[in-house]
DNA sequence: TGTACATCAGTGAACGCGCGTTCACTGATGTAC
DNA sequence: TGTACATCAGTGAACGCGCGTTCACTGATGTAC
């Protein structure tokens, strides 16, 4: 157990447990009890609850957001985008900007959902702050692809693609189950955002 | 102060309560206070915390349910139905079903997606029980009203649509603060419910 | 009609529990002289 | 090279607090004889 990762422990821990159970019902006696290190720790290293909640969101967002302006930036200059290329190149940047399965990818969602429905919201808050500039440069291209939608119907069915998104990725266990009764397909990230891409596409279109 | 709407005044406090903050971080003492009714009233009279958020759902969802069903059996009978008058349908109903204003719907929305996005999900296992037949049913019309897409992809852009009503419905105190600022409009469920409908729609097509 | 008892809605205070946080402490590593 | 001190990651135990729940109790209403 050496010194610097008992940081990356308890953000590992309470990435995974707080998409399994969302922040309140996740206690730091269960993180650090996960992560191997003392409970204390939690409190030394990042200060408060709040705050190790807002380092597990800057830990991802934080490369994705990079990727991402990079991207923007590039098609901004190319011009006459399509709203599917808009979309698979999110969907790319947010399954596989990690190195890792993209099981962290529905952790996020997970994460992001709560964070959305969390009424007071100084979570919101602050990322709107941080990241708030590249949803809005991403939203120009958008409004670009479409031009027959007008900007508040645009702006309306962008935040129903969120939903659906948001609400199908924070769900995935459940679905698992239904899916692989039903029909007999197993369920990965991967896999819906394939189902996902013609429904937003349509859902935007009208 | 009379006897039998003690148990209303609860279900009023935890209704409203339970949408602004969710169920967990709504305790017993903010809702009786709320209520204006003791501490111990809600154990006597639901035995439990768990019992009460069952029979908010109970309240809002068996009248809802009744309704629905009686126009699935009318649309059954007589066929050739289109996504449109399904979608008009359940949106009347679900606003409408209540002579109070559609804040009850908006309420009921919120805890729906509360109640999906719980894990361990007990109360997705009852509601699935007790209302899970006319949702098939009205699977079954869905399906006859887009008889060019399959089953499973049905099946997924059902659970979109459901995410994108749930997601809107559930943040429209957020939303409201959004739209007022960018765009002069105020939010109504029933607003919304217009601007949903295109979009559900198109997507289901995809 | 009057008395004894049962039922039931509601109450006030306390219970134990798990929570986030704090605090005094340890022990290893680095730095100054 | 040796000693004194500072820094810092990490620890164990305790803190107070708010939570859901319980329990003995009250007081009003209904019922039996």
């Amino acid at each position: 157990m050496a010194q610097l990762d008992t940081m990356k422990r308890i953000l590992d821990a309470a990435e995974v447990l707080f998409a399994q159970k969302g922040f309140a019902e996740t206690s730091l006696r269960a993180i650090t009890g996960r992560a191997g290190v003392n409970l204390a720790a939690v409190n030394y290293h990042f200060g408060s609850k709040d705050a190790l909640i807002q380092a597990v969101f800057e830990r991802y967002l934080t490369p994705f957001c990079q990727a991402l302006n990079g991207k923007v930036e590039e098609l901004e200059k190319q011009g006459d985008v399509s709203l599917e290329l808009l979309f698979s190149l999110i969907s790319r940047l947010a399954l596989g900007s990690q190195d890792d399965e993209p099981r962290r990818a529905m952790i996020f969602f997970r994460l992001a959902g709560q964070a959305y429905s969390q009424p007071q919201g100084h979570l919101r808050a602050y990322l709107r702050e941080h990241y708030g500039e590249v949803f809005h440069r991403f939203l120009g291209l958008l409004r670009a692809a479409v031009p027959e939608v007008p900007p508040m119907e645009l702006f309306w069915r962008v935040h129903f693609s969120l939903g659906a998104v948001i609400f199908t990725l924070s769900g995935m266990e459940s679905l698992q189950a239904i899916s692989a009764a039903d029909f007999n397909e197993t369920v990965t990230a991967t896999r819906i955002t394939n189902h996902l891409l013609p429904f937003v596409v349509g859902g935007l279109k009208g």
